[in-house]
DNA sequence: ATGTGTGAATCGGTTCACAGCC
DNA sequence: GGCTGTGAACCGATTCACACAT
């Protein structure tokens, strides 16, 4: 990138970002000092090619002949994502889904803790889930303030989510991640992802009844990673 | 399309699809009998252009100066998503993440039914969750025959979902939805999608570090949909 | 000799803009 | 007049292929 440093990394490298840190710190772990372009690229899924423009919209962290600083770029990877950091998160609505979010160690691993839980049914607010207290919704621009919240998970039904959504915007939160299978509506400012568990379903329907087209996709990414030998079949 | 029986549906609107489906039968309950593309790219947060060329993919369901017909396209969609049939799912893994599943109303809500439970820890088959009795990882071969599953979800942790996965595939499975944070191989006439919580959060953190991107990745969108009054600020 | 970093080619998907049908 | 269906233009992302650094 001649280490112009204005950066603008594409969305879709983002979202591999994360990835490729969990790959490196396994490398980290288990003291491999560094790692080719080939090398991540199978442990990440992906192709060598994909990984080393991604990764050059970092900066130059590699060393031609040599590879990849195992130590060096989890490093730079972790400062982008801002996994040094502490993330204090609040979770909306504490039904099946949101208990087990709540409950959930895995993104207590990296920077991500649960602060808060909120609920809109009064006969689960004061309940205690995972070592913490549910609050009325009311109580939302307090305890973001109080809290320094900056992202917030709503894993309420459909019906309350964009309701729940305008709260948490007005509150000051700036990220949210919706559960609920809902299309919400946000201002520009805050960035917005879906997890849509019955979506997800329903696309693997789909290619279930269209089986030839999940081998002609999957068919343009052979070589992309050393297939392991299928098991059995 | 021309209607060249020789469909290939590109995969950016099969995942569209289910949130067209769901507006329509929004809008097939309060009865309205059609909707123009404009109408159903505000409710599915999308915009029009994209919504006549997704839906042109399927064949052309459309009436020119009338729009579609809300009935006939529901039909069309789902058939398309397979969500007459009836999709028996098994879920491996029953702690925190698995078990919400187990009780989440919502697949079953269309086509999608737990038939299920596996989980390797053989302090937990023989629980009962949510109706169900937790099976061994061993009956897995038999329950995919007697059940008729072609879809399994991954609820386990990172350290056992590739072992899973293959003893799903060696048993039949050809649909894979992964929510362990791992990267799983499969051979190509599976089809695998991940869920990946820890990723949606990292992601979310890149862009509370870099917010003019947020600012930018949206600017283009203005107009998209009839962008709601934001909530106070 | 090895493996990064990157322009150039390609591909899939989105947006534009309008011809054609109701 | 209104709205779909679609070629054409555009854009972002992936892949290719190789010059260049170690």
């Amino acid at each position: 990138m001649a280490d112009g440093r204005l950066r603008r990394i594409p969305e879709a490298t983002v979202a591999r970002l994360p990835v490729y840190w969990r790959a490196l710190l396994e490398l980290a772990e288990e003291g491999t000092p560094t790692v080719s372009s080939e090398g991540l690229a199978e442990m990440a899924g992906e192709n060598a090619a994909k990984v080393r423009k991604d990764l050059s919209h970092l900066g130059s962290y590699g060393t031609r002949g040599a590879g990849y600083d195992v130590q060096l770029l989890t490093a730079q990877i972790g400062h982008e994502l801002g996994l040094n950091e502490d993330w204090p998160v609040v979770i909306v609505g504490v039904g099946n889904l949101g208990r087990a979010l709540a409950n959930y160690r895995g993104f207590s691993s990296r920077g991500f803790r649960v602060a808060t839980l909120v609920d809109a049914d009064p006969a689960k607010v004061g309940q205690m889930i995972g070592g913490l207290v549910v609050s009325p919704v009311d109580d939302l621009p307090a305890l973001v303030e109080r809290e320094q919240l900056a992202i917030g998970l709503i894993a309420t039904p459909a019906s309350a989510a964009q309701g729940v959504a305008d709260r948490l915007v007005a509150a000051g939160i700036t990220s949210l991640l919706n559960f609920a299978p809902a299309v919400l509506t946000t201002p520009d400012h805050v960035l917005l992802r879906q997890v849509d568990l019955s979506i997800e379903l329903q696309i693997l329907s789909f290619y279930e009844r269209h089986p030839l087209e999940v081998a002609m996709r999957r068919a343009k990414m052979v070589g992309d990673l050393a297939a392991r030998p299928a098991p059995s079949f």
